[in-house]
RNA sequence: GCACCCGUAGCUCAGUGGAUAGAGCGUUGCCCUCCGGAGGCAAAGGCCGUAGGUUCGAAUCCUACCGGGUGCGCCA
């Protein structure tokens, strides 16, 4: 499938080649000034600039050539050298009309297969997931989405933080407190004993954290912990791989409820085989070595502005660091599934040290240049103060009380509108469900991913205008509607456009360059721009016109076709968002 | 000190070198004899942080400055 913008920028290039101008000079986009046209070219201007020619008279040749063509109904010459364009209704029923068929709706694959690895969960085990977690799991989950409707086969690693100093400290804590049968007695397949450790280690890790960045011997004795784990001494590795496993039904659970996918289940852990051959090699290729006790791979550059401190691979007590596990995940990752990118959605904070990780990793050769590595960093989630999001109290929220309580408001809101009354209790929990996660994500995502955005709870749970909840009521709406039409759907009805029905056709159109724009840049907020327009697109059309009641049936007919699209579209592009549609609310 | 990100309507944010810079919320005014009003239509609201520069053309690119945030070897 060539998409419309497409189409049209070649007829346009093709005028510019006969002219002895470079087609790429035929460029079309959706007009700036939709009172004055569909569609604009700006090409002509930089044409005449490279060809020093007059703009207008260059202009003046591409719209006679274009005239002649019945695709359009209007090619003409604006201010300095815009040509604007409009087509015709029969050209735009045309390019709409193998898409009654299409699952995709008319957007290309952009991959054949390629593997992607993309990195976007990093919790720690043993703590509580937070709301600092939110942003790593809607944002990158949204991008792997994005990415396998795109042609990818995607792999999303949870690489989970399982072999730091935190777990020096919290296995300290527990040995010398003499309460390590609270971890071996667990017994791993009963909910409540799962539950029970998972609430001791909430509450013991942030005071075992503080006191050992209170007092340095304990400090100490958490590293040298941290050590002995690292060399799987016992009772530390023991203790570690029941933490691990506690942990990691703590952590299904909050992404089960968000609807967040991960592909693997990998810790920093997975690649301690790795380490010591890999560092063995480095040092012998001279691309380690030592600086102060520890090892480190210098990665400064001659030309640089800033200051580029080394990568540590092996601090001077021996413990490995996050650039050590981070490098050797590289290296599985490279001899396990030979990705073509690999993408990390990580805080934007962490860019040096993705800066770092990258330049240690081309050095070392265990990343070659032909395979992508892009840090697609996040900006901070802000209160409506301005500051980091907290809680009243000023502490950090709890991911599932997050989700608890905008699930509550969301109910509470339901309610307020008699939305859902007489839906079972079961399926009411859905809808609320599906309605709160909806507005938490679709929040999140239609900001520019690197910039920081202010989360506010209220404004984001009133459910109206801009927010993911509208769009479920427009998709809903769209679904309702064409369950009343049912058999008498006509997909492939050709479209009879009109008026009411014109825009809508041609936003429709726009589709396939939305997913690009996300997919090229890791946004997902052209996706969220594009499902906004497209949900008020419909509105518009659904409040100006008759679709079942319309009496022509050719008429109703192609309205409902062009329904059937934008409720595609919408399934589609609210899928790769991470949002749940209900069938009704 | 150095580096990175941000500065656009009262508030929260879009804006891929192009024309008259857009949306949501809030404000004001309309629209339920009609398919779902969590809706639609319209109005008011802008020295695009400041000053230079490049360009036929700059919110967008370059430089300097101002303001906010963040990071800068043994945490992750």
């Amino acid at each position: 499938m060539t998409s419309l913008l497409q189409k049209l920028s070649e007829h346009v290039g093709q005028a510019f080649a006969a002219q002895g101008l470079d087609s790429a000079f035929g460029r079309v986009m959706v007009s700036d000034r939709p009172d004055l046209a569909q569609f604009q070219c700006n090409g002509a201007m930089n044409a005449a600039k490279a060809a020093k020619k007059n703009p207008r008279e260059v202009a003046g040749a591409i719209v006679e050539s274009l005239s002649a063509q019945d695709i359009f109904t209007q090619v003409s010459i604006a201010g300095p050298g815009f040509i604007n364009l409009n087509i015709s209704d029969a050209y735009l029923a045309a390019h709409h009309a193998p898409q009654g068929h299409d699952p995709r709706e008319g957007v290309p694959l952009f991959a054949q297969g390629e593997t992607a690895i993309l990195d976007y969960g990093g919790p720690n085990i043993a703590k509580a997931m937070h709301v600092g977690h939110l942003r790593a799991a809607i944002i990158g989950d949204s991008v792997r989405r994005i990415m396998t409707f795109a042609g990818y086969k995607t792999l999303g690693d949870v690489h989970m933080g399982d072999w730091g100093t935190h777990m020096g400290m919290l296995i300290g804590d527990y040995m010398r407190r003499g309460e390590t049968d609270i971890v071996t007695q667990t017994n791993i397949n009963d909910a409540e004993s799962v539950q029970a450790l998972m609430e001791d280690m909430a509450i013991r890790y942030p005071k075992a954290a503080g006191e050992a960045k209170a007092d340095p011997a304990l400090m100490q004795e958490a590293q040298e912990n941290t050590v002995k784990l690292q060399d799987k001494a016992e009772p530390y590795y023991s203790l570690w791989q029941m933490i691990r496993r506690v942990s990691v039904v703590g952590m299904k659970r909050n992404y089960d409820a968000l609807g967040v996918h991960f592909d693997l289940w990998k810790g920093e852990a997975d690649v301690h085989d790795y380490i010591a051959p890999m560092v063995e090699d480095l040092k012998g290729k001279g691309i380690a070595e030592l600086s102060d006790g520890a090892v480190v791979v210098p990665v400064a550059m001659p030309d640089d502005k800033k200051e580029m401190p080394p990568m540590i691979l092996y601090k001077r007590d021996g413990a490995v660091m996050y650039g050590t596990t981070d490098m050797a995940t590289l290296v599985e990752r490279m001899k396990l599934y030979q990705p073509s990118k690999i993408v990390y959605i990580v805080d934007q904070r962490q860019n040096l040290h993705f800066e770092q990780l990258f330049r240690a990793a081309r050095k070392a050769q265990i990343v070659p240049g032909a395979v992508e590595l892009t840090h697609a960093g996040f900006g901070t989630m802000n209160g409506t103060d301005g500051k980091p999001f907290k809680t009243r109290e000023g502490g950090v929220m709890r991911l599932e009380d997050l989700i608890d309580i905008t699930i509550e408001k969301a109910r509470a809101r339901m309610a307020e509108a008699h939305v859902a009354e007489d839906f079972d209790a079961t399926e009411r929990d859905d809808v609320a469900h599906k309605v709160a996660i909806a507005a938490i994500k679709f929040a999140d995502l239609q900001n520019a991913r690197q910039a920081d955005y202010v989360f506010d709870l209220d404004r984001l749970s009133r459910f109206e205008g801009k927010t993911g909840p509208y769009l479920l009521y427009q998709a809903v709406r769209i679904k309702s509607l064409l369950r009343r039409a049912e058999k008498s759907i006509d997909f492939n009805a050709s479209l009879i456009l009109d008026e009411p029905d014109r825009p809508l056709a041609l936003l429709l159109a726009e589709f396939p360059e939305a997913v690009e724009a996300a997919l090229k840049n890791y946004a997902p907020h052209y996706l969220c721009e594009y499902a906004f327009r497209l949900a008020q697109t419909f509105s518009s059309f659904y409040g100006n016109c008759h679709i079942l009641s319309e009496t022509n049936i050719d008429i109703r007919n192609s309205r409902l076709a062009l329904c059937a699209m934008t409720c595609r579209q919408m399934d589609i592009v609210l899928s790769l968002l991470g949002i749940d549609i209900p069938e009704r609310m």
